[in-house]
DNA sequence: TGACACTGACTGACCAGTCAGTCATATTTT
DNA sequence: AAAATATGACTGACTGGTCAGTCAGTGTCA
C-alpha cells in the first residue's frame, strides 16, 4: 500500500496512456496497417474500460483494501494477469479509476457555470444535472469511493483537488460573485464558501450509502428545499 | 470479514458487555470483596477504553481492513491476544468502538434540542458544541469512520441509525416544528429535511479529511455563514 | 496453591503480483 | 496459396508475505 517502487509497465499494448474516448484524427485515405491499428486501439480502450468498470463495482462493494483483483478480473471476463498489462498495480488501477470517471465531467460543469443566467436558474439546472448525471448513475459510486478512501490516498486527494474540485470551486465562485454583484445574493457567504452549494449533494450521497434502507430520501426534493431556503425562494410558507 | 460464526467469548473478566462509563451504583457500606470488585471493574473498563482508543487511531489511519490488530495492541500497550479477552473479533471491536464513542453524546444533544429558546440561539449553541466537542476532538474520527466504513457494515449503519441518528433527527424535527409554528421559519423545508442542519458539519468533516492540506477551512465561519444564509440572518451584505 | 489475566509464537487462509507457457493472428517464406 | 515462423496479448498456477484468530504457557495476586 506504500511500495513506491513504480516498476515500469512492461508491455506496449497500444500506449495505454494515450487512450482517450474517440481520438485517432481524420478518416481520410488510410493504409490497411493504420486501420488495423485503430481497431486494436479501440479494442484496447474497450478492455481498459471494462476493467475500470469492474473495478468500480468491486471497490464499491468491498472497499479498496478488501477488493480482490481476481474478482475484478472475473467480473471483466478476463484473467487476473491481464489487469497487469493495463495497470501497474492495484493502487494505480484505483487512481486511474477516479481519474477516468471524473475528468470528463469537469469541463462540461465548468461550462454550465460560466453563464449569466439568473443564479436561481443555474442552480435549478445544476440540481437536475446532479440528480440525472451523478446521483442516478455509477458516478455516485466514484464520489463515494473518493470520500471513503481519499483520506488514505493523499496523492489521489491531491489529484482530485487539483483537477476537479478547485476547478469547480473556481467556476462556482465566479458565478456567485457575479450574482452577488447583480444583487441576487444578500450576502457574500456563498462566495466565501462555495462548497456549501455542494453540501446537499454530498449529504445525499453519504445518506444513500448509509441509511437509504431505513429512511429513503427524496434527493431532488431535498435539494430543492435546500436551495429554496438558501436563496429565500420564490415561495413562502 | 463475513465469517458470521460468532464464537462465544471465553473468559469472564468482569462481564465485558456490562462495562459502561461509571456504573456500579451507590458507595454506602461495602464489603471488602465488593470494593475489590469495583477496583477490578474499573481496571477492566480502563483497559477496554485503552483498546478502543488505540483502535480508533489505527482504524482512522489505515481503515478497518488494513488496520493490524497487532498495532492496536502495541498502541494500547498490551499483547494481541489480550484484545480477544475484551472483544470477540475485529469486527466486534469496530462496532463497539462506534457504539462506545457515540452513545454517550446522544442524550445530551437530545436535551439541548428540547428547548423553547429562539431557533437562532439554539443553532448558535449547536455550532459551538459541534466545533468544540466533535470537530475539535477525536469524535470527528468516529464520524469519519462511520461515513467511510458504514456502507460495508450494514449492522453498524443500522445501529447508528437506530441509536443515534433517528433520535437526533426526531429531536431536531420537534424543535424545528415548534420554531415553524412560532413563525421563526418561513418554510417547512427544514422540518421535512432536518438532516440539512447537519450538512455543514458533514461537509467540514469530509473536507478536513480530504482537502485540509490544500485549502484549510474555517469551520466555525463556514457554519455561521451557512446558518446566517439559511435563516435570513441578522445581517445583510 | 489456585485462579485467571495476560502473552506471543504459531497456524491456516488469503491475496497481490509474477512469469512460463498458450494461442490467435500477422508476416514471411516456399 | 499454403506452410512456416514470429509476435504479443492473454492466462492461471505459483510464490512470498501478511495477518486474524488461537492456545499452551507464564506471571501475579489473593
Amino acid at each position: 500500500m506504500a511500495k513506491a517502487a513504480k516498476r515500469p509497465v512492461k508491455t506496449a499494448l497500444v500506449r495505454p496512456d494515450k487512450i482517450g474516448p474517440g481520438q485517432s484524427g481524420g478518416s481520410g485515405g488510410r493504409t490497411i496497417a493504420a486501420t488495423r491499428q485503430d481497431a486494436r486501439t479501440a479494442k484496447v480502450a474497450a478492455r481498459r474500460d471494462a476493467i475500470l468498470d469492474a473495478a468500480l463495482d468491486e471497490f464499491s462493494a468491498k472497499g479498496f483494501a478488501s477488493a480482490r483483483l481476481e474478482d475484478v478480473a472475473k467480473r471483466a471476463g478476463i484473467a487476473k494477469g491481464t489487469i497487469y498489462l493495463y495497470f501497474a498495480d492495484k493502487e494505480s488501477l484505483f487512481q486511474e479509476l477516479i481519474r477516468a470517471k471524473m475528468v470528463p465531467v469537469v469541463g462540461s460543469l465548468e461550462l454550465a457555470f460560466a453563464t449569466d443566467l439568473p443564479l436561481r436558474a443555474v442552480v435549478e439546472q445544476a440540481v437536475e444535472i446532479f440528480v440525472r448525471e451523478v446521483f442516478g448513475t455509477r458516478r455516485k459510486l466514484v464520489i463515494r469511493l473518493m470520500i471513503s478512501e481519499g483520506p488514505r490516498f493523499p496523492a489521489l486527494a491531491e489529484f482530485y483537488y487539483r483537477e476537479v474540485l478547485s476547478r469547480l470551486l473556481k467556476a462556482l465562485r465566479g458565478m456567485l460573485r457575479n450574482a452577488h454583484e447583480r444583487g441576487e445574493l444578500t450576502s457574500d457567504a456563498l462566495v466565501r464558501f462555495p462548497m456549501l452549494l455542494g453540501a446537499p449533494g454530498i449529504i445525499a450521497i453519504v445518506w444513500s450509502g448509509l441509511f437509504e434502507r431505513f429512511e429513503p430520501l427524496d434527493v431532488r426534493a431535498m435539494m430543492r428545499a435546500y436551495f429554496d431556503n438558501l436563496f429565500g425562494a420564490g415561495r413562502a410558507a
